[in-house]
DNA sequence: AATATTTTATGATAAAAATCATATTTCAGA
DNA sequence: TCTGAAATATGATTTTTATCATAAAATATT
């Protein structure tokens, strides 16, 4: 469904809208850390976040990664965007190339309804709406 | 979702049960084609699925591979289960270790119900059964 | 029995995804 | 203005998945 990339992007995204902002910023290294993922990797991953304008990010030393109330407006689905793009979300589960009501697979009708509400969901739900459901110290990244 | 090996298993399954039997079985390099996919690799996956029972196979000149009537008898889970393992399935959409409804993470609400409604469907639902449904000309192949 | 045809077993190669490494740029603070 | 701390750009390595290739085993037909 998400790639692994994707997840390691969401829990940063999700991380950062919970302990971060334009004067706190937080580390590469930490976040990683946080979320229990390779540092590294994570680290590319950030980068490519700030590079579409999902996170922001100031470099040198106080430097780090946030996100500016601006980016707290983006779309969750912007996030599994950048990582995965269009395609894989919308792909037939048996790897049909059109998927739609005309032409379904035989596992369209059973899988459709499901995807397109969380598509739906994803598309609606905001980063700041999405996080204020949860509290600061929630620890759902392990 | 589900890895490109269950798609094309899944697609070699339902060919066959709409169109073999144990008197007539269909060479691993007829199915390829009728199904759109690389022969080769079709045919280890073939290969595979004849060594957990879930299709019938015989070798030789006339030979191919078929569903025998206790073929059809078998849950849609099992062909998935014969490529991708169980935990492909029940795997958190974030990649948390637990995921159940005690401990949830940001997405478990919006993803879980979808996705035990498509695990439980193919759980519940034989071979035989969702052939049925299809005529035998159904053209969902491509 | 010989032959041709098919699956089976096994493993090699290719492509993609995940992960790691590092030199360069930017900037805060001394 | 120098130094060190951070992100950035770039690319290398590793692992996994997808794909291909082929010799061996089985069997129907002659
Ligand atoms: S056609 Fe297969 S999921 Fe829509
Ligand atoms: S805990 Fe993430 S989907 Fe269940």
């Amino acid at each position: 469904m998400l790639s692994n990339s994707a997840k390691y992007a969401f829990k940063s995204v999700l991380f950062l809208a919970l302990n971060s902002n334009a004067q706190k910023r937080i580390m590469a290294k930490d976040l990683a850390e946080s979320i229990q993922a390779p540092k590294a990797y994570v680290s590319k991953i950030l980068q490519e976040l700030s590079r579409q304008n999902i996170i922001s990010s100031v470099r040198g030393p106080k430097g780090g990664f946030y996100l500016s109330t601006s980016n707290l407006d983006g779309y969750l689905i912007g996030i599994v965007l950048a990582m995965d793009g269009e395609k894989k979300l919308h792909s037939c589960v048996l790897g049909l190339e059109k998927c739609n009501e005309e032409q379904p697979c035989p596992l369209h009708d059973v899988i459709h309804p499901t995807r397109s509400r969380f598509l739906a969901y994803l598309n609606s739900e905001t980063i700041l709406e999405f996080t204020k459901k949860y509290p600061k110290d929630d620890q759902f990244f392990e």
